[in-house]
DNA sequence: TCAGATAGGGATAAATTAGTCCCCTATTGC
DNA sequence: GCAATAGGGGACTAATTTATCCCTATCTGA
């Protein structure tokens, strides 16, 4: 397990907001499983993208925050459900604003990003 | 240089969203602009934390995607004054959601937060 | 009996991000 | 001439995050 080699800020409020959800997968976490989607093996086939041990690690971080709760069902072959806690919940509008914006913005966000991806920087025709 | 060796996942609006604020001082840059801390020298002040690389890295990261402008003032000692664009100002509200929800819950992540750090893990008492 | 589903974790590598150090430009002030 | 100021940036290292590989356990179905 990995251990911090530095001790983090945590002076304003944007700080403790990086400590629980600076994490390239926690906030779809979040949302699929406020969508329902609560068990592991769900959320793995919602975001193929992911490594399952990263999903594990990030819900485990989720879990430590108390942004979600993880209840194991006794039963075979295993069973394990999270859920969003009450703090968790109160995540759930503040992440469809980010979702709303960037969805807004959509069209000239992926223009700027692709820009950034090929940038040969041959011409930079870019005065206006 | 950098380059990176993957291609981004741009899938859906979160995926965009983090392409550009995906950085540890962005959203304070972005804050501070919009404060009216516009030259580099202020923004260093303003976040002590960062060093002044990595605030010279994020702001030009910022820059291509067109959140900031950057005005070089021909003049010497040089002056440099970043302005937020349309785009970049669309986003101080949702950064204001973000610092809400955590000035909201402060005590609460403060407390997590701090559990995670120390973390013998010996009296899980969290039945409820 | 063996594959597959379900959930999880250790060891390790790769990728990415953040940070340190030092150097450059040009001018004013001592 | 040398330091300070203002803004940058190359080279490099450290820290952190993400990904890969492989192994554990149990039951169901072929």
């Amino acid at each position: 397990m990995y251990v911090r080699k530095t001790t983090p800020n945590l002076n304003c409020g944007l700080d403790l907001l990086g400590e629980v959800l600076y994490g390239k997968w926690k906030l779809r976490l979040l949302w699929f499983i406020n969508e329902g989607h609560q068990r592991p093996s769900q959320l793995q086939r919602k975001i193929p993208g992911a490594a399952r041990r990263v999903l594990n690690i990030q819900l485990k971080e989720l879990e430590d925050h108390e942004l979600v709760t993880r209840k194991i069902y006794p039963v075979v072959p295993p069973k394990v459900e999270y859920s969003l806690t009450e703090l968790g919940k109160t995540l759930i509008p503040v992440i469809a604003v980010l979702g709303q914006w960037a969805d807004t913005h959509e069209d000239h966000l992926r223009n700027v990003i692709s820009k950034q991806t090929v940038s040969s920087g041959v011409d930079d025709t870019s005065d206006q």
